[in-house]
DNA sequence: GTCTATACTTGGATAGAC
DNA sequence: GTCTATCCAAGTATAGAC
């Protein structure tokens, strides 16, 4: 039903329709880790939203955990990129606040964060799986940190401020905050909240504590 | 084995066993969410941990999902009155946030901000529970608000921050920064977190923008 | 490589004995 | 009020046909 194509007849040719069935296999646990939580994307209802048979999932990843932990890795990557690319186009503190927010709500939207929620959240319940989460969030940690620190630099506040440490807290503020907007579908608390932040950091740059920096390179 | 207490006799006298065993259950159930996660939290493995009959989970709360919410509102209770008490004694903005770190330690260590987290993850996964969850959640907004309006009063940064905003961030931030803590049992980058916020606040103080306000009354 | 069928296990929930 | 037994639904996983 939400398949994102339709699916290839089976067994044909050279190409293979293995590929086809791994994607839509991974794309159908994010869609049911977004949509029923971690102890509702069972085998059965993954294979539903990906339109294929329940047995594939254990064929092409031998386990449903195996096959959740692809989907975290692929939204990771996807995500990462994408936020990569957006740090990288933003000037100053400012506009990467603005940056900021404006992914967030991509996220909300697409409920890319609630997939990492739930992987976190489920890892309790699975021996093992805590290490493996643990393992696709250290990148996000360290881009968190890199951003901080060249956003920071040369500024009064990089006295003040260790990025390793405050790029933990800003993954741990966006993993509460959509945890909140989720559970009852309101952003707009999440949303006043940048927008505040955004004044500070308004403020900030007009006391001359921090520099714009990157465009005046 | 983690029983609180040895089980009385059953069917005895006038005092009703009744409240016994749902306490029982109730501590059970806070337990296994905080070691099993939600998935995990299931009828049976309650009433083990409860030292009772899986049965009556069902007699003496209908259905699991009724009994997480009651540990749900036995664990909020229980620190949301341990949390008013900890920041009344606090005074000034430094102080608060010490605070909140020996009470952020606390939490990590029982596994309360546990239970809480993962019932929030857990709601997607049961209709009808994001509402109840929501619900129960409201009034640590409210108690972290009050928190921040009292200790901002007076002061210029009142200007800046709206308390309702702030607090949310904050209740955002613990359970992020506990989730993250818990998934990889290293909960020092959120102690880091908090001493630097510390050491902010002291500047702050020390710069004349927060007057340590209530000891001067 | 995919599908159908099925074995096995676990979990929610109820009935009835005590 | 509690326990035992049991039913039924759902979930993981595998075997074998196509």
């Amino acid at each position: 039903m939400a398949r994102s194509g339709v699916k290839r007849r089976a067994g044909q040719s050279g190409s293979p329709g293995s590929v086809e069935t791994r994607r839509a296999l991974v794309a159908g646990a994010i869609e049911a880790l977004r949509e029923e939580g971690f102890s509702g994307a069972t085998a059965r209802e993954i294979a539903t939203r990906s339109g294929c048979n329940q047995g594939l999932v254990f064929y092409h990843f031998g386990s449903v955990t195996n096959l959740l932990l692809a989907a975290l890795d692929e939204v990771s990557a996807l995500r990462l990129g994408r936020y990569q690319a957006a740090v990288e186009n933003a000037h100053g503190l400012d506009d990467l606040v603005a940056t900021a927010e404006s992914v967030f709500e991509e996220d909300l939207d697409a409920g890319y964060m609630s997939v990492l929620a739930e992987m976190i959240a489920g890892a309790s319940s699975t021996p093992g799986l805590g290490a493996e989460v643990a393992a696709r969030i250290a990148p996000w940690r360290s881009f968190a940190a890199a951003a901080v620190r060249d956003t920071l630099s040369g500024t009064p506040l990089s006295q003040l401020l260790a990025p390793e440490e405050f790029a933990h807290g800003i993954v741990a503020l966006y993993l509460g905050l959509e945890m909140l907007a989720h559970l009852d579908g309101d952003r707009s608390a999440a949303v006043a909240l940048f927008d505040r932040a955004r004044q500070v950091t308004g403020l900030l740059s007009a006391l001359g504590a921090v520099s714009p920096m990157k465009e005046e390179r």
